[in-house]
DNA sequence: CTGAAAGCGCTTACAG
DNA sequence: CTGAAAGCGCTTACAG
């Protein structure tokens, strides 16, 4: 016993009259040690309750068996899921999770890549959605000397410039389709709220917004296009202004958020205006959380599987896959929305 | 540089024209170095971008700078929220956060005192809620060996006989005061709803319930208790089939619901039955998860002050404090609950 | 099939 | 104020 109280290599083998070598082979399973030798060594382990230290096999090994996973804060859930399908992927492979929420990395003292390669992981899988502009451009600075340290997995909606394993969230592509979907229900005042204006990692939601609207030779008409962070407050405050600050004939017949939490966060407001889901006004959002089919209404949203993301990336990490891949995706529609009110009478 | 790319020790003292001995002496702030010579190795360490390797500190020191925190699967917010609190104040103080989610500490070929032993963590919190009945054996028998190699913190609602360093959930006062409010409201038939009948850590939750009713002197009725897993789809189930058991004038007029996931899955059930809440049931939650007060009506629940929580535990466990002490709570009142519909009328 | 020895990258007495 | 040396607990050539 050492004095953190765990027994060592060195023990194990005085007690089963051995060296350390050959414990280590034991171990590792190698097939060069006799089954009678093999045999004492595996009972001397048992015994003594030996467990290898991960911390000298990482300085021996060059291997920590731990990977890092970057998030924004988990107060969203969806990161949760995230987590939960990467540990249980990581679990299988032997590897431990460490994990870091974006919220804290940004704080001044602190370098978030030397904070991952001081800890000498084996890899990480950064999340790059809702990064805050100075988180971005940290990410950006350190990202290249992370790299050079360990392997890394993006996961988000990446600019092509940025050369690194990506799990690409096609962000145009689910905002053009839900424009299309709220188009062909017969909206035309569809709002947008949420995101940064300068996030150069959010703005493909708006290149998908407009196009949809394009698409239906609808007016792209500012008012609707509301930023705000991606909380149910902030979506309650974003909500709010954009009634106050127009007409209720100018009032949206649709509200895409760009979260459910955001969603939930513009439902609240419009009920408190009197307005009914969907009869006057439609909600969709973002993640398919659990509580969007519990919502009432039920909440339409984009499902983006993130369980089985976080599981890929690990895959992707672990396998050294450096492509750049999409992440599937599934538009749930439910009783939040339906049809536009006829344009012609005036909403209430 | 080694074969991992980091630049280590030998290469700062040799670069700066010092000895190993040194550079750590600068590293570690003592105040044994010679300005200049100070000046010269940091200059060197910012120039190599050295950062000293957590693996090999953990091994010479017999510290590993990270913490373990055990949670209950994190798709309930709630665990990210402690998780939250538990990271930020670990960083405060220099320590990494590993989180490892019961779920998967349960599989058989897994033994997680010996999993977390093996990365000789500085400390582990556990949180003892809804702990799957094999995995409360699990947690009792490994519980003494684990605390061998590391000090141990547990947060739930802990039975005395366990001598660990606790945060205590006083479930039954929680449970007593929210039956008692709801029979200020002049109901009588009230549900509770989740939970296991055997689970050792949540059992003091029924002892509140009894007390409540005996307090107003309401007779406990077999039917109202249901126990079900702690997600909102077997809230939803479980629901119905209390509903389905019972003649409608026999339903509850109100139901507690263990947290707020089981609640609203209640919730639903509730509204595909045409009950309004709270004119026709009123329902209480646990957690004030986010979307409590953004639920159609908000939702009455208990905050656990989880952020702060968390904080406290990772306090605690780094002080070496060895009590037990009681969690902060407060009973939130919102709109989900009301007056119990009149006794006499029936519902509907 | 087995063991002695070097080395992973640090910290910490100990000596000067 | 500074450095040489031992040691943390393993793994991995290398030798036999």
């Amino acid at each position: 016993m050492n004095e953190t109280g765990n027994n060592t290599i060195y023990e194990v083998a005085k007690e089963a009259g051995v060296s350390i070598t050959t414990v280590s082979r034991v171990l590792h399973g190698k097939d060069t040690v006799s089954p009678k030798t093999r045999q004492k060594v595996e009972a001397v382990i048992k015994q003594l309750n030996y467990r290898p230290s991960a911390i000298a096999r990482g300085l021996t090994g060059q291997k920590t068996n731990t990977l890092g996973i970057i998030l924004p804060k988990l107060t969203n859930p969806n990161y949760a899921l995230i987590f939960n399908g990467a540990y249980e992927e990581a679990r299988k492979h032997g590897y431990a999770v460490s994990l870091f929420p974006w919220s804290s990395l940004s704080a001044e003292d602190y370098n978030p890549a030397l904070m991952l390669a001081e800890r000498r992981l084996d890899g990480v899988i950064i999340n790059v959605e809702y990064l805050a502009p100075e988180d971005a451009v940290l990410l950006e600075r350190e990202l290249k000397e992370l790299q050079q340290y360990m392997p890394v997995v993006l996961i988000g909606c990446v600019p092509q410039a940025l050369e690194y394993p990506t799990i690409n969230y096609k962000y145009s592509e689910w905002m053009q389709k839900i424009v299309g979907e709220l188009t062909a229900l017969g909206h035309e005042r569809i709002a947008f709220i949420g995101g940064t204006e300068e996030d150069r990692y959010d703005f493909r939601r708006d290149v998908g917004y407009a196009a949809g609207l394009k698409e239906a030779r609808l007016p792209f008409v500012g008012n609707y296009r509301i930023y705000c962070k991606a909380t149910a407050e902030a979506g309650e405050n974003a909500m709010r202004e954009m009634l106050e600050s127009l007409q209720p004939r100018y009032w949206p017949t649709a509200v895409i958020a760009i979260n459910d939490m955001v969603a939930i966060g513009c439902q609240k407001v419009a009920f408190r205006y009197g307005l009914r889901i969907p009869q006057d006004l439609s909600i969709v959002g973002c993640d398919n959380l659990f509580f969007a089919s519990f919502n009432n209404p039920p909440l339409s949203t984009v499902d983006t599987k993130q369980q089985e993301l976080g599981a890929r990336a690990v895959r992707k990490l672990l396998s050294g896959d450096g492509s750049r891949e999409n992440a599937e995706w599934e538009l749930i529609l439910r009783e939040s929305i339906g049809k536009a009110a006829d344009p012609v009478s005036d909403t209430e």
